[in-house]
DNA sequence: TTGGCAATCTGTAACGTTTCAGTATATTGA
DNA sequence: TCAATATACTGAAACGTTACAGATTGCCAA
């Protein structure tokens, strides 16, 4: 009850933040008591804790994020490691959005930690871990074998990955079943009775690059269609070069009668390089393709779609990482979302 | 030089981060020294500074941030303030990489902090001051009259605006012009004879909603064309309330023969809509949209565009903040950057 | 009555940094 | 020679939090 040495601070001052300091001013009781009460350790009065948090609530106050950060090493912060190479139609807000969702009512930040793609991606997650800023990381254009991956897992620090990996390690990921992807658009060309396809890959070295070539390879055998070899094009290049080959290939005498997009910027460049070859989608030629926003379908009527939820992603990998911070098991973590079915606009 | 009480730390552990305790022992100087003769203080001696400078370096030394943070107030972070309505070609991740751009040589973090439409803007921007979260803010979806902006002007918090103000407040902005653009598209079309035209507006209520409303009038009346009323029509809007309302307006008497479109979707939906009438791009009608990927021209070869650059407006959205973080005016701290010409993609 | 124990509460120290108020040594002025 | 001053450094305190090791009280068993 002395008020001695507490004249300087607190009270009196136009308005200063609270802290526990203030609070136990406020309550008359010691600090120790007051951290206690707000975050309902068992050796705390019953009255007294609804007292200090009612009178928490009511000042408004909210723990100062550094000093818990320098006393406990809990940073409260999420990290997406986010490759920056610019691209048409990116996902990457949706996956802000999705993450932003989760930790919205958590006391977690969520910070954008970039890396270019001169840089190799193991020096931003190299960071992250080296300087503690994050209590989880998650990261995307995952890999079989992903150094990141490993490297955090032997760091033990909670991480998710968008896209799983096969090093035989076991942590939380959120996936798109590309696998069915690729089988289904396979078998739904074969139904409107497409022989000759093509596939226009993911980029060559991610998990999901043989995700779905494997999926096209499989339903290839299982329609008895045949494939038109497209090796060189994969969805990282650019809208130019895409349809460069496209036309190229289209021209040719043996040319595809349907396409596999994994990407609905690559669709742009395939339908613009086939009508650049003088054919027309839909009667020479039909196209599946990915898509995450919904607008495949203003750009050419005919183009037959499979919806992709990048904001569901981000909800799950939120929802990964938390739970592998909050002690979940990291195998239980997993989740692999199924594709919708193909949708057509025609008729 | 005694070494009592420095035995439960510091050495011998495996590998701990290294502190400015660390370098105090390894150099035989003083913690406050060792702090000092990081930032060049005035008052440690040449050979000193370089000693310890060089030391830091080759055991990677790097300030702990809550450290910092708790001392000094000062968090290294800078915000993004972002709405999280769901939009077809969001131009976030542009802006989210220009930021990263600026910011990946400093220590700076990049946070970001979402809001709903349901929610009032004011009020991440008002948790972010109130718990001291950030050293600098930026907020986009400006309006002529700002309570953001005026918030933190008042509480003397750093930020800078995507889009201007118009409150007789001084702040940094960057800005595209919004009028320059709404201008030039009417002489455009005017230029290819087009003489009924409407105007697909930003969202109302936004700064750039008068700028380009204005520009657009006033070109109307220099070139001597007319405006077709399309009112109710307005960016924000979804994909299929514009196409009906186009394809609606198209069917009219007196129907518009040239369009101006602030936002590549909206574009979409807006040839969507024309061609429901059963109408003709670049016969009946001509359409000059901002965009800000190239792909307006895969979707209709006859799109009249102008292209607007979200990376750009990141980078100077960061270095505005960071300016005024670092004791520039703010007056200073202002760009608005001038639209490219008019491009045709056909003949 | 007393010792033990559970239930509540408290002060101190520490996390890593910067600031404040020195201290020791060398240099200068008279 | 002595004091004043500049130079180069230092320890202690503080930012807000939590963990540790008590302290105080009341109650019960013996």
């Amino acid at each position: 009850m002395d008020r001695d040495q507490t004249d300087k601070d607190d009270e009196a001052s136009a308005h200063e933040r609270p802290t526990l300091k203030t609070l136990a001013f406020m309550t008359g009781l010691g600090v120790t008591t007051v951290s206690r009460a707000l975050k309902d350790a068992p050796e705390i009065g019953a009255e007294t804790r609804r007292r200090v948090q009612l009178v928490a609530r009511q000042i408004g106050y909210r723990p100062n994020r550094a000093g818990v950060r320098l006393r406990t090493g809990k940073t409260n912060v999420i990290s997406l490691v986010l490759n920056t190479e610019r691209e048409i139609m990116s996902f990457v807000s949706d996956i802000i959005y999705g993450v932003s969702e989760v930790i919205a009512d958590t006391p977690y930040h969520l910070i954008v930690t970039p890396y270019s793609r001169s840089q190799d991606p193991l020096d931003p997650v190299k960071y992250l871990v080296e300087s503690g800023s994050a209590d989880g990381v998650i990261i995307s254009r995952t890999q079989p074998n992903d150094p990141r991956a490993r490297y955090m897992l032997e760091r033990g620090i909670p991480f998710a990955t968008h896209g799983r990996t096969d090093m035989g390690l076991v942590h939380p990921y959120h996936d798109f079943d590309n696998y069915a992807f690729a089988a289904e658009a396979v078998r739904h060309l074969a139904g409107i009775g497409r022989r000759r396809l093509a596939l226009v890959t993911p980029p060559v070295g991610l998990t999901y690059y043989g995700h779905t070539v494997n999926g096209f390879a499989d339903a290839l055998g299982e329609v008895g269609a045949s494939e038109v070899p497209f090796n060189t094009v994969s969805i990282d290049q650019s809208i130019d070069q895409i349809r460069t080959r496209t036309a190229q290939l289209m021209r040719r005498d043996v040319r595809p009668d349907g396409f596999v997009s994994s990407a609905a910027a690559a669709t742009l460049a395939i339908v613009a390089g086939i009508e650049d070859a003088g054919l027309k989608l839909g009667r020479d030629v039909d196209v599946v393709s990915k898509q995450s926003s919904e607008l495949l379908h203003l750009f050419r009527r005919e183009l037959l779609v499979v919806n992709e939820d990048f904001r569901l992603a981000g909800t799950e990998l939120a929802r990964a990482v938390l739970g592998w911070i909050g002690g979940g098991a990291p195998g239980s973590l997993q989740s692999v979302v199924k594709p919708g079915n193909v949708v057509s606009y025609s008729g």
